[in-house]
DNA sequence: GTTGGCCGCCCCTTTACCTCA
DNA sequence: TCTGAGGTAAAGGGGCGGCCA
């Protein structure tokens, strides 16, 4: 991920313009830092591929439940919309299609049951029994999630869902279904997130939460409790798992722009060190001109004046001034930059 | 207008866990 | 298989502002 560190505006990256304007970047740089994070359309794009790609895989996806189902699905899925979820009947009997609901390695997971992904057999009996054809790979993944749990809260204690294959992910009454993904079922949380035993259980959003929240994210950084709200329902999570994950997001950008400024820092510390360096040789090659040659007083060409526009000690005029003026205000520039 | 309690939110830090090399 | 580093969700604690009596 690209970062564009900015001053206020966000168009305006801090590194470019310190390349083009170093003065003025110091200038803006002021007393502190903005933390502004201009991430929009680096991050747009590489969010636009990577849903993309996503669309590429769950029409793939689609056209496999098509094969084995024969249920005509949406062909053109969009992603992104989801709506409230409906509210499944329980009972609720789950896909026993060769019994592979949770032993298959779904999406290409390779290591067990990987929740982000939904099984197509089970896309198939929810989309059949209960929702209209919304075939969007986040609702039925969200739809996954939820049965899983009323799956687990209500179904018969201790039932193991593993099957044959590689999958050892097994359900038990309140007790979590998943530890790599800490999808923990419990009694006293719906939404798979914190177990119900001493030890919290670690919840490992899916993909398309996670891209869901990014994309929320970009909006604003901060949610009101209604965005809150609408946020925890649509993803299915709690409210206070979305706002702990804006919180903890502020805190990713804040760290990616500490170490932006940092390193910015460190360049600008190279730079004022590296011209402080030259000034001073400057200023003894005229200390030493001026000792050798004291009554006059008529620099050479190459002598040093102010630049009116950055105040800054140029070194290609051609006025003549004393030495000692000179020095002085070599002095006092670097005194300047190095106090800044 | 001021004050104290309550509530909600945010930030920072820590903890626990997962993933990967 | 074990291990350590890095990433990250979640929780705890403190601070702050808004609201209300």
């Amino acid at each position: 991920m690209e970062l564009g560190l900015s001053l206020g505006d966000s168009s305006k990256p801090l590194i470019g313009l310190m390349e083009k304007h170093p003065h003025q970047a110091s200038k803006e740089l002021g007393l502190g830092f903005n933390t502004t994070l201009s991430i929009g359309p680096i991050i747009s794009t590489t969010q636009r591929d990577q849903l993309q790609q996503q669309q590429q895989e769950e029409e793939k996806t689609q056209r496999d439940i098509n094969n084995n189902s024969n249920r005509t699905e949406n062909p053109n899925p969009v992603l992104h919309q989801l709506d409230l979820l409906p509210q499944l009947s329980f009972p609720w009997n789950p896909p026993s299609q060769n019994g592979n609901l949770l032993s298959t390695e779904f999406g290409g997971s390779s290591r067990g049951l990987d929740v982000n992904v939904v099984p197509p057999a089970t896309v198939v009996v929810m989309a059949n029994d209960e929702m209209a054809l919304s075939s969007s790979r986040i609702v039925q993944h969200l739809l996954f999630r939820r049965d899983l749990c009323m799956y687990s809260r209500g179904g018969s204690g201790g039932r193991s869902l593993s099957g044959s294959g590689g999958n050892k992910r097994e359900f038990s009454d309140g007790e979590g279904y998943d530890q790599r993904n800490s999808s923990r079922v419990s009694d006293e949380d719906d939404n798979c997130g914190v177990g119900n035993g001493n030890t919290r259980k670690k919840l490992r959003l899916s993909k398309d939460q996670s891209a869901f929240l990014e994309e929320s994210f970009k909006e604003h950084h901060t949610l009101n409790p209604k965005q809150k709200l609408a946020l925890a329902k649509q993803l299915n999570l709690r409210p206070r798992q979305v706002e702990v994950w804006f919180q903890n997001r502020r805190a990713r950008t804040k760290l990616k722009q500490t170490e932006v400024d940092c390193e910015y820092l460190k360049r600008c510390c190279e730079t004022l060190t590296e011209e402080n360096r030259r000034l001073h040789k400057e200023l003894q090659e005229l200390r030493a001109l001026k000792t050798s040659n004291p009554f006059n007083m008529q620099l050479p060409a190459t002598t040093l004046t102010m630049c009116p526009s950055c105040e800054r000690v140029a070194t290609n005029s051609t006025a003549t001034s004393s030495v000692t003026n000179t020095s002085a205000t070599i002095n006092g520039n670097n005194n300047n930059k190095i106090n800044q």
